[in-house]
RNA sequence: GGAGCGGUAGUUAAGUCGGUUAUAACGCCGGCCUGUCACGUCGGAGGCCACGGGUUCAAGUCCCGUCCGCUCCGCCA
């Protein structure tokens, strides 16, 4: 019979008591992990989101709670009174924290029953996770879930005692907002009061916090959801938790101390790590040049090596040709075998590679399926310039940089796991700074902005000339980079009118579109907008990265699926014509 | 938009070359059990082999399509 709670108050959690509490009455309250039953003593691991602890149900002690403990079944919840005791010798338990002690219960409550559950909610068990999103509350439950949320917790609230300290101000900006061009597909929702127009839920609050900034705030921060209605990933969810910071009268270097001094905090006081001071930085360029990427994981080394100019005259005429050629030296990776290579070469076909070209060194020989069409010259210079050794293959590509880049560095990363070389343990932070401020779209055929396009030219940028050779121009934006995920980024804005105006005549937007889009944005510079800059990390992929999880849906209470849908609500759904007629929408009828 | 992996009992998985009644572990139900801790032990129940179509004497197994989950490319200022 299910009871009530009739006065009892939890007097300890279930991962508290030691020895030193022996003696004491205690009342513990939780979910029944396991129940041992031999028929006169009765075992019950109670549960709650602390851990375990053992209760012992003696027939000789409490013939009503003995008697009741027969029925408890997995998940029941319940309140027990009881008195902490010493486990018999040899009967302590290293592997919990309460293991030196047990409850003797002298009366228990049953304050609610469950149903047998779809999955056992414990940690070694790894069901389906389509299962485990249906019934997200039960996953929640188990303790491997429920640390990733504390974890969370902790590194938040070190982040507000962070910014709190410093003067940085907690302000809300609005979660109905305009929708802008730019950037990531808008989710938008519609306005029954003003039909046929819709807010955008906000991609973050970009321009919102700059505008603080001209209100004479200073400093503001805000641990914020964003939106953004493009296709997930493993480390990508449409909604989103930002750290966003935005602080006046600061070049980068304020900025980047200030967030360093952030990032430090988070894992000093959550995991108990210290990190570097300060980062070590990068510019863009190197990291493409070294890593083929801009955010590279610096756990390792395998960097990669430029040899186009080596080949520009060669006869073999796939690398003579190619805008970039690159290889990548793995020492130890002529152990590879003809299956693992093929593997391989199915693996960079992924980012546009035509195949994947290699080199065994032998003591005696190279072996190579393109060696033959190298001159002396051309070996001699292979060897020098990546150092080769007995024992190492070197993989190359050669075509479009763009290609190249990818191919290769995401090969980096393979081989990185593949030969062991990482440190799973290890946390290596950098800066990656001095990003060009455009890049060309191809399938728009127009420069648009790398970061965003409020974020300032680097000093000395010639504004009259920077739609000449836009992709010369560097950015006073900066990323932050931890074992190869960014996990922040930001920039030194714009502040005076006249450059945010040259900046959307670069992007090709026409003057009175941009006032039509950001005019609130180009007035407000007008009126004495302070200089200022900031950054936005984001919050669940470093939780992802300290709590070691393979999947940005652990520790996100309520993740959507793939396909963006939620497996416990079922949304998203159909809504009632009603629903629709008041805001004025009429949906097309179904190809 | 594209590529790949997967879907068999409540759960996790096995199921060979297409061939008898589809296995196992855990869980669940019942009995026994006073020192277990993933208790033990005896017995039992439990299956639309994701869905639809096809090939075949015969399909969990082969083929086609659909749905769902995951990973990746594109996309994500």
């Amino acid at each position: 019979m299910i009871e009530d709670l009739g006065g009892w108050v939890r007097s300890h959690d279930c991962n508290s008591l030691t020895a030193a509490d022996i003696g004491s009455e205690v009342c513990l309250m939780g979910w029944v992990q396991f129940r041992r039953d031999h028929g006169g003593l009765i075992f019950i691991d109670l549960r709650d989101r602390a851990g375990l602890t053992q209760v012992v149900f003696d027939p000789s002690l409490s013939e009503a709670a003995h008697a009741r403990a027969h029925a408890l079944r997995a998940e029941f919840v319940l309140a027990v009174k009881g008195r902490v005791r010493s486990r018999p010798e040899g009967m302590h338990n290293p592997n919990l924290a309460t293991g030196d002690i047990e409850i003797e219960a002298l009366e228990l409550k049953l304050l609610n029953v469950s149903q047998t559950p779809p999955f056992e909610v414990e940690d070694r068990v790894d069901p389906a996770e389509g299962l485990r999103l249906k019934y997200r509350y039960l996953d929640l439950r188990r303790p491997k879930m429920a640390r990733n949320f504390i974890l969370r917790h902790r590194a938040a609230q070190a982040v507000r005692r962070y910014l709190d300290s410093l003067g940085f101000l907690e302000i809300e900006t609005p979660i109905l907002t305009k929708s802008t061009p730019e950037g990531a597909r808008d989710f938008l929702v519609p306005s029954r009061l003003n039909q046929g127009t819709f807010y955008a839920l906000p991609q973050s609050p970009q321009l919102f916090k700059q505008l603080l900034m001209v209100s004479g705030l200073e400093r503001y921060y805000q641990i914020v959801k964003c939106f953004r209605d493009e296709d997930l990933r493993a480390d990508r969810q449409p909604e989103f938790t930002q750290i966003d910071i935005e602080m006046s009268f600061v070049d980068e270097e304020s900025v980047m101390a200030m967030a360093e001094g952030l990032v430090r905090t988070m894992f000093a006081e959550t995991l108990g790590v210290a990190l570097p001071s300060p980062f070590p930085r990068m510019t863009y360029a190197e990291a493409m040049r070294d890593y083929g990427v801009d955010k590279p994981d610096v756990r390792f080394g395998l960097k990669l090596v430029e040899l186009t100019e080596l080949f520009a005259a060669s006869n073999f005429k796939v690398f003579a040709k190619a805008e970039l050629v690159k290889a990548l030296r793995v020492p130890g990776g002529e152990s590879l075998s003809r299956k693992e290579i093929d593997d391989l070469t199915e693996f960079v076909k992924v980012y546009g590679a035509q195949g994947l070209a290699w080199i065994k060194v032998r003591a005696e020989d190279w072996q190579s399926p393109i060696v033959k069409f190298f001159s002396e010259e051309e070996k001699a210079g292979l060897s020098a310039r990546l150092g080769l050794a007995p024992g190492d293959i070197v993989f190359f590509q050669a075509g479009p940089a763009v290609m190249v880049n990818a191919a290769l560095g995401a090969l980096r990363l393979r081989m990185g796991e593949r030969m062991g070389l990482i440190d799973e343990k290890a946390y290596a932070p950098l800066w990656v700074t001095d990003f060009p401020l455009f890049e060309y779209d191809p399938e728009e055929k127009r420069w648009a902005a790398m970061h965003h396009p409020f974020t300032a030219p680097s000093p000395g940028t010639d504004l009259a000339h920077i739609s000449e050779n836009p992709g010369a121009v560097l950015s006073r934006a900066y990323d932050m980079v931890l074992n190869g995920s960014e996990i922040g980024g930001g920039s030194i804005r714009i502040h005076t009118t006249a450059m945010q105006e040259t900046m959307f005549a670069a992007l090709g937007i026409p003057l009175d579109e941009a006032r039509d889009k950001f005019g609130f944005m180009l007035q407000a510079l007008e009126f004495g907008a302070p200089p200022h800059g900031g950054i936005a990390f984001g919050l669940d992929r470093i939780t992802m990265l300290m709590a070691g999880a393979p999947s940005i849906r652990d520790v996100i209470a309520f993740p959507k699926t793939q396909k963006g849908t939620c497996l416990m609500t079922d949304s998203p759904s159909e809504v009632a014509p009603k629903q629709l007629r008041e805001l004025g929408i009429r949906l097309r009828e179904k190809a």
